[in-house]
DNA sequence: TATGAGCTTTCAGGTTATTGTCAGGATAAG
DNA sequence: CTTATCCTGACAATAACCTGAAAGCTCATA
């Protein structure tokens, strides 16, 4: 998915960039109004993540603007807690979800690919890997028609493949996408969660690359 | 239908009379309680959308008066999320149903139709689920034919697992159906109305899904 | 403006599921 | 055979959740 991240001056830019990325979006990245404007008058895209932190209104202004043009790209607010009227008018000009920080990352990425599948007019999606069905909303697995109860440190596990099938995935990758930057994972638990997957999704889904690390069988 | 939207200074009114003119409705856009008092008086309408956006709670006084001289007239809250008292007390007014921004012009069409409907009076729109039967309109639970009382917040917590069913909804959506989007809600209110809605609903009903949130059972 | 009923929110303690770690066994590579 | 790597059952600590009870609000009514 193609983001725009427009953010002035502070460091949260930075984080949510590479999270995104991270999520395998395309993200391009400014910190004016004016580069907007050139990135939007530029290029299509399909989320807009704006930051009301910027001065004077000028966000606003600048979504205003797109509305009016009719411009119907998703656009998300983000917004300091105080600034009640800004989250207002920011609604009120068009914007489709609001989030307050300070947010989670994972909140923010949930939101995101709410607000990017209402757009999709995709309310649902699921994905079919071998005989088994994982709806990203509910985060309902079943295999063969049968519920299969996943954890959250589980499913995020799963949550790594799906971005990218095939992908060979290190541990180091893998704890990554788990734990919060910074955090130390000082034992197994990868090859643990993995063994876990294993046993409730089925023995032969997830292959080991001895050395490597792992990856989800090709169907 | 003869609607009577009442809404100040911002661009979201532009965009609802057009959807509701296009929808052959005819519309009378108004905004200052003025000109709606004036409005009322002279006229019958089917159907009255009441923006909160209005300081100073004066559209909830509107409606308050309305209602205390016998008038019927369907009435659809428009607020945004930061105002839940302003909701809670729009419900108490006497409003038929309310809708918090940002929706979808599409589901704003389908309860102005849900809400005509109704004062035309068709058949009310239920939903069954297990074995509890769910009027949207009424806000009416029943339970093997026995009536079950759902105070504000029980009935607002139960309507966000409606709108989509199965769906799987964080406790801080559920926060920010309830609540304004980035109160400080400090406390574990989430969880205890979870209790008081499956003490009353049936304790099966509602599944808790650990880390992540709660879901609607599948029927 | 005081009162009381009903609703909302918070608190605290108990219960349960998940988590990260370890240890010992299994497996593949050389 | 040896070694590095991986697998997995068990377990204590912890985080997540549930719920009764009490405190705090709101609103209609007197």
């Amino acid at each position: 998915m193609r983001l725009l991240l427009l953010e002035d001056a502070n460091d949260l830019g930075e984080v949510i960039h590479d999270q995104m990325i991270d999520e395998g979006h395309a993200v391009d990245w400014v910190e004016t109004i004016a580069q907007a404007k050139a990135a939007l008058a530029g290029t299509e895209y399909d989320l807009i993540l704006l930051d009301l932190m910027l001065p004077d209104g000028h966000g606003i202004d600048l979504l205003k603007t797109l509305r009016h043009d009719g411009d119907d790209t998703a656009v998300i607010i983000l917004t300091a807690r105080d600034q009640i009227s800004d989250r207002i008018q920011g609604l009120n000009a068009g914007a489709d979800d609001y989030l307050v920080k300070p947010f989670d990352l994972s909140e923010l990425s949930a939101r995101v690919a709410a607000v990017a599948r209402r757009y999709a007019g995709n309310p649902n999606p699921t994905i079919k890997l071998a005989d088994l069905t994982v709806d990203l909303n509910t985060h309902q697995v079943t295999r063969a028609g049968a519920d299969i109860q996943l954890t959250a440190r589980e499913w995020a596990l799963l949550e790594a493949f799906l971005h990218r099938p095939g992908l060979l995935l290190s541990k180091s990758q893998l704890e990554d996408h788990l734990y919060a930057f910074g955090a130390e994972i000082e034992s197994n638990t990868i090859e643990v969660y993995i063994s876990r997957l294993r046993k409730k999704l089925g023995k032969d889904l997830i292959e080991t690359v001895r050395g490597f690390g792992y990856r989800i069988k090709q169907t």
